[in-house]
DNA sequence: TCTTGGTCTTGAACACGTTCAACTGAACAC
DNA sequence: GTGTTCAGTTGAACGTGTTCAAGACCAAGA
């Protein structure tokens, strides 16, 4: 029966991301994970090929715990700028306990070829996911996006989010105060923009940056 | 004789250089490098505690050799655009035979708190030489800075251009075509938007973004 | 010349991520 | 029942970054 293997494995990833909230990533190792889940060494591997892997497997379920959360906030029409509060706010509760070691890994988030990197394409799957969501938003929203704007909107709200959480994530003010102001301040010029980007005479301004969106996150581009 | 030591030390960071670019960071192991430089393995590591403090030689190596050809770029008044396109070359020069192993290491660039990113601690007298390069390149341009933009425009253009450098890196078109084609089109958009803001009209909007600025780059700050 | 104190230098040892050959036991075929 | 297979499991072993106790070397003082 497979329930059995689903068992070893959730308890060795139990195990580890126990251990990892408590000591961060870099001080857990295999060794202690494996014993912590009772089993041996090479077992946490048979799961879990890398340390990564089960990085990974937390990304996951991590994602899948906030999805219901992700469909309330979305639920209804609304404001735009609250929708996009509301997306972020469900992305720092979530993380919240999990900061410290968010932290630790993030080194790998700049580099798009590591598997950890919210752009590779290991994480595409979850990544889309989170475009969706701006999309969603956009459209359960007061705004009318111009027709040439509509693909690449939600990448770049995604994009404005993962900026915020990176800050958040090494925000060493208490209570992440400093990103706090940041959401505040930003959010507003984000919608601003928005808006503005809807006038007749924005036709070229808009031109100019689906070019350089086409050129960042085009198809054989380093990033994305 | 301090001479002598300074040899050995210098022995073993050319023996490392050489063995990052023929082969990478990872796969240049401690052992092979301290062989290479013909001392004991323990040796590397009396002048280089760490695998990284290689990286950071290696760092101040460059920003030294640079040195003349960025003051070379800036050495007459000119064009803005021109001289902030030649910075930007100078270091795409500089790195060039090094783009693949700089990739390897770019890991850390996003962590604030590893000390071979750009916005760490230990980089802070290079990061502060770069960012004076533009305050020149600004001093020497055709363009008058609004008096409240002064201190953070050489902020946000060094930001720029490590943007600029941090895509380079991962740039896996031929010859880098879409750094080229990013650069072309963004470099005209940042020139039009500083001359833009210096309309009395914008006021509010400089006040918008040196908030934003001050957020991001304030004292206890995250990034910087 | 001998002693001393420091700077250099050595290689073995340690901890960690990872690999792997070997073993176990349950399911299935006959 | 006996044999076969294979997912699941074990712990020793390997290569890596890093540490460290010990020794070599050398300049300066006696």
């Amino acid at each position: 029966m497979a329930a059995k293997s689903e068992e070893t494995r959730k308890k060795i990833l139990e195990a580890a991301l126990r251990m990892f909230r408590e000591r961060g990533f870099a001080e857990s190792t295999m060794r202690d994970i494996a014993q912590e889940a009772k089993v041996a060494t090479g077992l946490a591997y048979y799961y879990f090929p890398k340390k990564e892997d089960l990085v990974m497997a937390f990304y996951v379920k991590v994602n899948a715990e906030m999805r219901p959360k992700v469909e309330a906030a979305l639920a209804n029409h609304g404001k735009l700028e609250q929708k996009l509060r509301a997306l972020v706010y469900v992305k720092f509760d979530y993380f919240g306990p999990d900061r410290k070691f968010l932290g630790a890994l993030s080194g790998y988030s700049a580099d798009p070829g590591h598997r950890l990197s919210p752009f590779s394409e290991e994480t595409k799957e979850i990544r889309e996911e989170g475009i969706a969501q701006f999309q969603t938003a956009l459209e359960r929203s007061e705004l009318k996006v111009p027709e040439d704007l509509v693909e690449a909107m939600p990448k770049i709200l995604w994009m404005y989010q993962m900026g915020m959480v990176l800050f958040w994530i090494y925000d060493r003010s208490e209570s992440q105060r400093r990103t706090q102001l940041l959401l505040d301040k930003s959010l507003g010029i984000v919608v601003l923009l928005l808006k503005a980007s809807s006038l007749p005479l924005m036709r070229p301004v808009r031109k100019l940056i689906l070019d350089l969106v086409d050129v960042i996150a085009g198809e054989e581009s380093a990033v994305y």
